[in-house]
DNA sequence: TCTGGGGTCCTAGGACCC
DNA sequence: TCTGGGGTCCTAGGACCC
């Protein structure tokens, strides 16, 4: 048995936890530089708002229904969402941390010792909310995306307008009954693995609910779905396990690819100001690059104008360099970085965002020499340095010690900076902005 | 004026190997 | 007229997820 817990409206539950006063009301939570709307409270799904929705056209609704609204705040989510997960991995014995809000929990082998499941998550839904204010549902299956469609179910019906009818927030599709039940009320479109793409398939095939592509035969499947993909989907739907646990152990997953990409808050010109944003990504992605372990060999950088403009056409750009060894050094990336944004620059352009990715990633220490270098191209020395810089950063603050190009006037904020009207504090991450209890 | 960011996996096709 | 079989590696692109 797999259980999948997923926190509710987790970005706008988040905002909730310190601002009391926010409940009943509706709340919304927008993208960086205040862009779209990415969470809602129930009261504000109910409003009729959309995930996606720009910021600048539902703005006056929002407004007339008195929408509280709230910038994002990845500190603080990142660190509710450690509380949420620290808890979880307490109370079953293999955890996969999906998403920032969403776990699926290994049961199997449990179930003699967990008792009624249902009765186990609750007891976790409860435990949650007590210890974190952030409500979950809990869905429970014999596989992981039956165990995501329970937990679909278990929370429509737990914001059922009818208190009466409203279910507890978890579900368990322990019997071949409940299963089917659950997978006649959803529709095929809300079934994990089913995009915008698929469903239009299916529906022209005539699939409406998920119990319509359970019963889909997996040659359609395979040819329609993404080949082994789709198989996976309909057997999964059919209670045969295909997906296994991917357990994280303390930080979560070992990533692949890092990446840090940023919209501006305007349009920028100048080279050494898109500059000065590029070595800022590389130094943040060299970070998470070390954090995990690992040297890049691969570096790409991009930028692009806005996307939404029509005149001129909008265009993004990107070079990449491979490396003879990979690193996770700041400053080298940065070097490459300035020579790569070289090559896609466009004098006289508005920019309006830019990125870096990293690619080719390898374990620190087991980085493939080339032919002719020496193994002492991984410097001692500079892996010293990016110790002591990410050390400084923990302890006086991110950007206390950055690369040159990276830094900006005094007092000045960054051409490029984005614009965050309405952010909470980091009431959990910093000292200067705890939460102010009054007695 | 104003429209996010960061990932994963799979397939197909080309280049190349023996 | 005839012109094999079986691989690997890499990249680009498409689909999906939150």
């Amino acid at each position: 048995m797999f259980a999948l817990v997923d926190c509710n409206n987790f970005y706008a539950s988040c905002e909730r936890v310190f601002r009391p006063e926010l409940e009943g009301r509706p709340v919304v939570v927008l993208s960086n530089n205040d862009g779209c709307i990415i969470a809602r409270s129930n009261e504000a799904k109910a409003l009729g708002l959309k995930m996606g929705d720009p910021y600048f056209q539902v703005r006056e609704l929002l407004r007339q229904h008195d929408v509280a609204v709230c910038s994002s705040n990845y500190e603080l989510y990142g660190d509710m969402s450690r509380r949420v997960m620290w808890y979880l991995g307490q109370v079953a014995p293999e955890l996969e941390v999906y998403s920032i809000d969403e776990a699926f929990l290994n049961l199997s082998g449990m179930t003699r010792y967990l008792g009624d499941l249902t009765e186990y998550g609750a007891r976790v839904r409860a435990d949650v909310l007590q210890r974190t204010g952030i409500p979950v549902c809990v869905g429970m299956a014999p596989t992981k995306t039956l165990a995501k469609l329970a937990n679909r179910v278990a929370k429509a019906a737990s914001k059922a307008a009818t208190p009466a009818l409203s279910g507890s927030g978890v579900l368990c599709l322990d019997t071949d009954d409940k299963r089917q039940d659950a997978l006649a009320r959803v529709g095929v479109e809300d079934v994990w693995g089913v995009g915008h793409q698929y469903a239009t398939k299916l529906y022209a095939a005539g699939y409406r609910t998920a119990a319509d592509l359970a019963a889909c035969p997996l040659p359609w499947a395979r040819k329609n779905l993404g080949g082994v993909v789709g198989m996976r989907l309909v057997r999964e739907l059919q209670g045969y396990p295909c997906l296994s646990m991917e357990p994280s152990e303390g930080g979560g997953a070992v990533r692949k690819s890092i990446a840090c990409t940023r919209s501006f808050g305007k349009p920028v010109t100048a080279f050494e100001d898109v500059m000065g944003a590029v070595a800022t990504f590389v130094s943040r992605a060299a970070e998470k690059l070390r954090r995990q372990g690992s040297a890049a060999r691969v570096l790409t950088v991009f930028v692009s104008t806005n996307r939404f403009g029509n005149e001129p056409p909008p265009f993004t750009r990107s070079a990449l360099v491979t490396l003879s060894v990979a690193t996770d050094d700041t400053l080298e990336l940065a070097a490459q970085a300035r020579l790569m944004l070289g090559k896609v620059w466009r004098p006289g352009t508005l920019y309006k965002k830019a990125g870096v990715m990293l690619d080719g990633l390898e374990r620190v220490g087991e980085q493939q020499l080339g032919l002719f270098e020496q193994p002492a191209a991984v410097s001692g020395k500079r892996m010293e340095l990016m110790g002591t810089l990410d050390a400084l950063n923990r302890q006086y603050g991110k950007g206390a010690v950055m690369v040159g190009s990276a830094s900006v006037r005094k007092g000045v904020g960054a051409a490029w900076e984005m614009n965050r009207e309405q952010k909470s504090p980091a009431y959990t991450t910093s000292w200067g902005e705890l939460w102010r209890v009054w007695v």
